[in-house]
Formats: C-alpha cells, structure tokens, sequence
DNA sequence: CTGTTAGCGCATTCAG
DNA sequence: CTGAATGCGCTAACAG
C-alpha cells in the first residue's frame, strides 16, 4: 500500500492551472462571474487530480457546518430510532447529516453531549430530555448562544426559545382507558413507566382520569410503575408484577409496545386467554404488535412525523432572521389502533 | 431573547489579560511551559466569559475531527442499530463521536454518504454494504486517500486495506439446520433474505450443505428467498408463501428475527401448533424472540460485541504508523440459543 | 471575468 | 515562561 497521500486542494488545482485559487473556488462554486471555459477546465482538471473538498475548511470558513446533532435517552427503543429515520430523511433532503448521541438515560451525559455539540460542530439540536432532566439551564445555555433547539417527546417544562414536538399524552393514554371501560372491563391494571418521566406521567394522569370520570374505583394493586431503564430488566419486573398480583385484570392498558407484549407474554404463559379473560393495550405502535398472537391493541404514536417535524422546525429556525424566535409548540395526534388483544 | 451572540474566542481572553494568543491556547491546554499562575488566571476568565473551543477550527488545525462515520443499510433492522451501539459505547470511551448515516440500502446513497465523509468530516468509516454493493471501487478510493476503514456483517469481497468484522454465515446456519435434522425433521423450510446480499448467500449454502449432508432432498417449494428491503412488506411475503405451500413443513429455519417471528405468525394463525407439528429458528436473537409465545429458538449473533471489535479496530488503525496496514479479518462466535419454538 | 487580500479560530513553530 | 508569526483549506470582500 502507498503510504498516505497529501490531500489535494484548491492551490494544486490554480497551480497547475496557472490561475488563481479563488478563482478555482468560484469556478468549483459554479459562480456565474466566471467564464464558462475557465470553469470547465477547473472541473476537468478537479476531476482527473481526484480533488475532494475539504469539508472542515468550509465550515470553518462559512461557519456552518450542515450537521444536525440528536441526543436521544437510548438506542433500545425502537421509538427513538423510528423519530432519528424521520429526522433523517428529512434532514437529507435539505442536505444536512444527523450526528446522533445517546444519554444513555442520564442527565449528565445529556449535558456533556449538548456541551459537545456547542462547540460549534453542529449548526443545531434536537434533544429528547431523560427522565432524570429536571434542571433546563444547558439547554437555555445553548439557545442564549444562539444555537437552535428542537425538544421532542419528554418534555417537563417548556424551555423559552426552544420549539417542541410532542403528543397528548393525558388524552391519549385516557381515550385507551376509556374504551376497556366501554367494553365493560373494571379491573384494568395500568403498567407505566419510570414516573420521574413527563410522558409516563402523563400517560398516568390519562389511566386516571379516566378511571374517576367512570367512577372506578382506583386499585394501587394493580397498577406498576416500571423503574428499568434497560430493556433487560423489564421482563423480570413485569413478570413479578403479575405474579403478585392479588386481583385478576379484566385488562391491562401499557405504557409502551415492550410492556405491552412483556405482559402479553406473562399472561398468556399464566394460562390467560386473551382477549377472552384479559385485554392488553400497548403504547407506540412500532411494528411487532402486529406479529404477535393475538396481534396487539395499540395507541398509535406518529413517530416517524414527529422526527421528520422536528427537523422541518430545526431547519426553519437556521433560515429565520435571528431575531426574537417564537417558540412553537407542535401536538400532534395519536389513534387507537384496534387488534386482536382488544 | 438577545440578539444572537458572538462567540467568546481566544482572542478575547487574551485581550482582557493582556497576554497573547498563544499563552491562553496553551493554559488552557494544561501546556507545563506556562506558569501555573497564568494557567489559573486563564481558567477563571475563560470560565466567566463562558468561553467554549471551536471544535471546527481545531480540527482543521489538528487534521483530526474525532469523529467516527458509520454507514449501515437502514436504521429499521435491530441489528445494525445494537451494532451501532456497540461502536457507540467502545467510541465514547476513546473519545469520538460518531455520525450515523442510512445507505437504505442503496448502492448510490452508501457511495454519496462515502463521498460526503471522505471530505473530511471523519477520521475513518465503519461500513456495512449493502446487498446492492457489488463494486468496491469507492470503498478502495477512500482507502488509498489513507481514511482507515473498517466493513462489517456482509462483506462479498475482501477489500484490500481494510479490516473485517464478521460471523461464519455458514456454519451457524449449517449447525441450526442440523439441529432440527436431529430433531427428526425432513420437511424443513428455508426463509432467507435478498439473495443478492451475501450473507444470506451464505446462510442459504449452510442449510443447503446440511440437508445434502444428510441426504434431505431439497424441495424448491420449501425455499423462499425474501426480497423485501423493508419491514412494511415482508410479512405479506412471508404470509404469501405458506399460503401456498404445497408441504406442510415441519420445521422453518429463517435468516432473520423477524422471519422467524413473522413465520410463526402466519403459522400459528393457520393453525399450527409450535413447536408440536413445526419448529421455527430465528436469526440474530435482538430480544423479541424471548417475548414471543412461544419463545423461538435463535442462533444468536454477538451483535453488540461486533460494532465494539469493529471500533476497537478502527481505532487501531489510528493509532498505527501509516504504513502497509495488514487487513485483519475477525470472525466472532454465533451460538444456537434453545427455546420452545423447536 | 479574475486576482489579491483578509479572515474563520486555533495550534504550533520559532524567537526571545 | 511568553509572544509573534505562520498555517490548516476555503470563502468572500474588494480591486481591477
């Protein structure tokens, strides 16, 4: 192998041409200010030296560098990777690359990852606060520097500056709820998530409400707030939850597909019929409650548009005037997917 | 909100302290040839002015952007993303990113995303081809600008250069057939991917040479070659094939979780009792096999530890000399993990 | 139409 | 121990 060449730049090009460097910059640049000839031996000769812009420069130079970064709790969860594909596609058709970092569901690596990405490496944020994310003043940091930031899906408080996509949660998790009800179910268990996390607050808030509008007695027994923040350890929490249990569920509403199909699982291996003795709602909608059997009921989250949105967000802001940005705050819809578990 | 500020620079500090340029880069990098006094005086301001390096600019400076490009085939295979964990997790703890981009499993997109990285924003690749790739021109023309890479999962040629990170195919498909030829099973159906993609080329020899090794006929109505490139039509396809079947199978081995799961699906749908008149084995093992009913028997690939080799090696290669860099090939060990499908 | 010059922000010689 | 000067590769303002 040849030892490692020296890149090829713009000086190489204007040397052997016998013309200026800036002038091969504009040519490259398809700048109508310079002669169509010029430019077509500029390309020519580009080509055949295999000149390859360096991006680093550019950046340095224009002080944009088309990168969007996205820190996301985890990768285990098909959610996040679902919104990082819409982000992503819509971020390419506008030519920017998505830089991806995990918190690893934890506040300080949010806070090094957003400290990182402030150093100028991407030209803006998308950010999905962890659970533990209490304190917003490295995202108002981030902002008063200037930098762009979308929030999506777990947001506690609404950071001045910052756009937001996200669901209804409350009514979502609450029109879930209400229809076991319809269907005559009473003894619905309720498996949440870490509570610390709005969205599973809310989702709980939802179950609730639900429950008190129809004047159903609240059982504490039947309701489960998983503490994993792996998806190693849920089954085992999902599993003992139901094997304590003192009441039998007519039903059971979930706060995600995983704890949807955990309890599928638990259930059906308890000898549960399902949807006869116990319906099962999961929360989500990503795909393998359709391969189940029974196949899943489902809260169905648009997770694809909530990415592609928050980049369409991100993106508008790069092209605002920077002046005074007017937060927005984007719902969007959730539908109850009815299947076999219901 | 403020108007968007200008960022604090070295410059900056320099001027309120008096000192030069150099002196604060220097401080600041902790350099033993400036005195601890000045160092000190340099930290306290360039706290209090929220002073933040321009990670661009020490880039082009350095030559070095600490940043690892990963190219995978689509973002909605588990897989590659608990690859992409694994190269994560080994990454951060060396002190790079990583920047995350989909080919779709397109030979042009894997070939722009290749030609966006060679620009300069990466300092080596991690590759996963797509079933598309048939050439490795680009891959050799990244290679020979001296960017270290590194291929991993279906690699139909060794490329010149660059270090391998896979599995033998093969055998863990062979050993997974065989298993179910013990078991006692004749009619064995095969589930694969898109025949053009290596590995599942492999797969497909490895349960060929296991039914010939035991003198199985093989029966071209038990074969089913997917070529669905996204999760949305494979089960039509899967559906589609058993609904036609002129055997009735007593075991399915499938080339991916997700046929596996999809094919028990559609056959415990039909009526089939798993694992009493069929067997099914899935591919991969990424958690959901675990949660079906039945649980289904997997040969499980050391997915994470892959993107980790795959890393670890890349980081090697910086840190080597640049000379004639010997191609290092790793295969790592599958397992066939029992469960009750079989 | 093209060239000259001055940055972009930082690291790093080379002097002193 | 510190400063001045140069370069990383490219863009853009200003001349001509």
């Amino acid at each position: 192998m040849p030892v490692k060449k020296r890149r090829i730049k713009l000086e190489d090009i204007a040397r052997k041409l016998n013309i200026s460097i800036a002038t091969v910059s504009r040519a490259l640049d398809k700048n109508p200010r310079v002669k169509i000839s010029t430019r077509e031996k500029v390309f020519k000769m580009a080509q055949s030296m295999g000149y390859m812009p360096n991006q680093i420069a550019k950046s340095l130079s224009s002080g944009k560098t088309n990168i969007i970064g996205v820190i996301i709790p985890r990768y285990d969860e098909p959610f996040f990777i679902e919104v990082c594909r819409g982000i992503d596609d819509y971020a390419r058709e506008h030519n920017y690359k998505i830089l991806i970092s995990s918190s690893r569901n934890s506040f300080e690596f949010e806070r090094d990852n957003l400290i990182a990405f402030e150093r100028g490496l991407v030209d803006g944020i998308i950010l999905s606060p962890t659970h533990e994310t209490e304190m917003f003043a490295h995202i108002r940091s981030v902002i008063k520097k200037g930098i762009p930031v979308v929030l999506f899906d777990n947001i506690r408080e609404e950071v001045q500056g910052a756009d937001h996509v996200l669901i209804d949660d409350d009514k979502a998790s609450f029109n879930g709820v209400e229809f076991l009800i319809k269907k005559g179910k009473k003894n619905i268990a309720f498996i949440g998530g870490i509570i610390e996390k709005k969205v599973f607050q809310d989702r709980y808030k939802g179950y609730l409400d639900a429950m008190k509008k129809y004047n159903i007695p609240i059982r504490e027994e039947l309701i489960l707030h998983c503490e994993s923040l792996d998806r190693e350890f849920e089954d085992a929490e999902i599993q003992n939850f139901f094997k304590n249990i003192p009441i039998k569920p007519d039903a059971v509403f979930t706060c995600t597909d995983n704890y949807g199909l955990l309890s599928m699982k638990t259930l059906l291996k308890s000898g549960y019929k399902i949807p006869e003795e116990v319906s099962v709602i999961g929360f989500g909608d990503l795909g393998l409650g359709e391969v189940y059997v029974p196949s899943m009921t489902c809260i169905a989250q648009p997770t694809y548009a909530m990415g592609q949105k928050a980049a369409e967000l991100l993106i508008e802001q790069f092209n605002e005037q920077n002046e005074t940005h007017l937060k927005k705050v984007i719902k969007l819809n959730t539908e109850l997917v009815l299947r076999d578990s219901t």
